[in-house]
DNA sequence: TCCTCCACTTGACATAGGAAAAGAAATACG
DNA sequence: CGTATTTCTTTTCCTATGTCAAGTGGAGGA
């Protein structure tokens, strides 16, 4: 992790909550550097999740088990996002899902113990730490709205729209499964739209 | 609001967040009791969601449209539960959701300036918010997993195992949709149960 | 260069679940 | 009370979407 510097953390902090960049540094204190190589997991289900991430470069997803035993893809996490299972790590309950990379990954890690000390120690990290729940909650909300009230074309076109990285460097069953259609059924969302 | 007492309210923040009596005494001081008649509104699509409501009694349901235009209710708010549009409320944009009291409702109301102040002010209320909205995630997201991996039979009776009073007291095609599947389907279902 | 493995597409087929309609049961109300 | 309204059930029909299986194309390894 050579010459990896804490700007886009830095960045990412500050737009979640504006502050100064003396603070925002105070903030990003507690946070190392991690790689991760493509395809391994930083959770897997039945753990409880120790660590929180800010993806810097690279893509991971998190997934699960539908009913009849299929992969189902609940998660992107793009370079510039905040990567976590939110429930697993503050309700400290065994995950039920996996977080694997997708591709080689650069990332900011921070633990449960010390995300709890910086709650307790510096004012600016307890309004940074809320507000990203807040967003992280925003996030899923509306991806539970936009799933009753938008198609899956729409849906599709808007994620590769707002996250382009995820149409280059991840399988299209994933984008299938994230959608909540079988492949084959995107592959024919995607012939569609081409003759537009 | 005679004689209503704050007992419930400060046994629900004790729950979210253990303390002493006197600080959740503290942490109730902006709240204030407000009646709601059956069928009445407290929020609406497209409007800023200002106030927060812990249920005293009474049950409440949030609704939005589909693709199709068919109501679907996305959350029921019962006695002992907060009450809220997070997404709007926060973030301060309209809200996509419609909140409806489906019984005479006594709630216990909140600003968002209120809230906001007693942020600022009062450390446990602070801690409070924050274990709140962590919270609400979790519904929300075990919601999305239970979804993926429980039958709808399950998810019925888990519902009206855990809240009995929803089965009393709401239309099952309100419970149907909140489930996900067709009022229909619903009958369906109950028949299936009653066999065993 | 060839071979193998994935990723993706395509078409045939099956089916779960929704729409519509109509009746029964329960509830509200004048 | 008796009439109207809403809730719930049940049946029939139908279609959107998933499953399965086969086929194409491209990337990487030996």
């Amino acid at each position: 992790m050579k010459g990896m510097t804490r700007d886009r953390l830095i960045d990412y902090i500050r737009q979640v909550l504006p502050m100064s960049l003396v603070q925002a540094m105070k903030v990003t204190v507690k946070f190392h550097p991690v790689p991760v190589e493509r395809n391994a997991y930083v959770l897997k289900a039945s753990a409880i999740c120790n660590t929180s991430y800010f993806v810097e470069q690279g893509v991971l997803r998190s997934y699960t088990y539908d009913l009849d035993g299929n992969e189902v893809t609940t998660a992107f996490f793009t370079s510039g996002t905040y990567c976590s299972d939110l429930l697993s790590f503050f309700k400290r309950t065994p995950a039920r899902e996996y977080i694997q990379a997708i591709t080689d990954v650069r990332a900011w890690a921070i633990s449960y113990a010390d995300m709890q000390e910086s709650f307790h120690t510096i004012p600016e990290f307890r309004e940074f730490g809320r507000l990203n729940i807040v967003g992280q909650y925003s996030l899923l909300k509306e991806r539970m709205l936009s799933n009753l009230q938008e198609t899956a074309e729409k849906r599709y076109s808007d994620l590769i729209g707002i996250y382009p990285e995820i149409l280059q460097q991840v399988p299209l069953k994933y984008i299938a499964s994230y959608l909540g259609i079988a492949d084959t059924s995107l592959s024919r969302i995607r012939k569609e739209a081409l003759k537009k």
